[in-house]
DNA sequence: ATAGTTATCGAACGCTCGTTCGGGCAAGCG
DNA sequence: CGCTTGCCCGAACGAGCGTTCGATAACTAT
């Protein structure tokens, strides 16, 4: 049976082409074991050897699942991304009618949240961005951009006359700053309290940057 | 000749005990082409091979000034915070008299200035402290707690009053994620202009967190 | 029962890595 | 002059790496 593909790249995709569902489950297993892996040990370190022995089968099986090493980076980074996306379209549109400022809180609500709910995966796309190449680079980037862009919309509005000229494109870099620094230091146990997390952050760049 | 140590450590530190200007010299220049190669490839793949060809030399003339891979990792570190702190203290002392704002504006451009002029090591230090083991690891978060401590001390004064509760802890740990998530966006041909970037940053991270 | 597919494995190949060893050459000193 | 010392090298070693290959059971459809 031919894989299916992820249009111009190459890479399979799981759950979409009369594959078993033993087959997508494992396959999606394996793939939140090599993030765990790869967060813990950085992506050069991280053998294939460890993330199959992790995941309980030989080096060659896992080579059933994915084709090569930097598949398994690019996956992880790409679905990572896409449901980071996926998600915070729906808050949006579902909270449209709101302000600028509450929907800032929904990015910053949408970031952190997926965070605490796949921390592995969001530590491999804060620092494994650049180990990637070619195509599978491009995409991933694609990705960024568009989640970066639907950001960047939202901080516009929020600065609408302000009188001072504040650049929205490093207002952005800054919040995600803010919001991809947080592996370096987060600890689940003295940082538990995700809403207090989220208000102080989305506080501090909130009145930062809006018109005064 | 004994080499001179860093107490507690057993590295050896340059310029410091009876060696050569010469060594000095190459010392510290392989150490910022080593830096380089790091910043460029990432600590794993940035190989002893490809440092001393970058450097000029073979990879035992390498083995001569360092004495394993870790080591040239944990000097690069060190030496950033190093004076990464104690160009900060010389700020200080000589702005002791400034508010707490004008201090904070002290800190951010210490930093960026800092990392304009020595990316590659801003880069390494941001992205491979992970990479370091035991002491060394000990060493290098040392610094950088007396660093993470001196800036926090400044917006702990700035907060005073604020009628919030605003978690100076939080607020350290923004800042140090706007900071140092730059290494990722930077261009010097984009954002060349540092006098701008420093009152950008340092103005959403004050108006973010002044008590109103 | 037979043929084909799915999921898995042990073993190996070729390569690069960090590190070491023994030596060599030039400068300075006795 | 001979000898030490500072600086540097070519070559090698053992280990770990990503990847591939052929084989093997279990299951499914004919």
């Amino acid at each position: 049976m031919k894989k299916a593909e992820v249009p111009g790249i190459g890479f399979p995709v799981p759950g979409d082409g009369g594959r078993t569902p033993q087959y997508d489950e494992r396959f999606a297993a394996v793939l939140t074991t090599a993030a765990q892996v790869i967060a813990d040990e950085g992506y050069d370190r991280a053998s294939m050897r460890k993330i199959a022995s992790r995941a309980g089968m030989s080096i060659a099986g896992l080579y059933y699942y994915f084709k090569s090493k930097e598949e398994v980076l690019y996956l992880i980074q790409f679905y990572t991304f896409d449901s980071l996306v996926k998600n915070l379209k729906d808050r949006l549109d579902a909270g449209s009618q709101e302000s600028a400022e509450a929907r800032i809180r929904l990015v910053v609500e949408n970031h952190l949240g997926h965070f605490l709910r796949h921390l592995p995966e969001l530590k491999v796309c804060a620092r494994e961005l650049e180990s990637l190449k070619g195509d599978a680079y491009e995409k991933v980037l694609e990705r960024r951009r568009e989640y970066y862009l639907i950001t960047r919309e939202i901080i516009d509005e929020l600065c609408e006359g302000s009188q001072q000229q504040l650049d929205s494109n490093l207002a952005a870099l800054a919040l995600f700053g803010m919001l991809n620094w947080v592996y370096m230091w987060f600890n689940p146990r003295r940082h538990g309290d995700l809403k207090r997390l989220e208000e102080q952050l989305s506080g501090i760049f909130i009145d930062g940057i809006r018109p005064r």
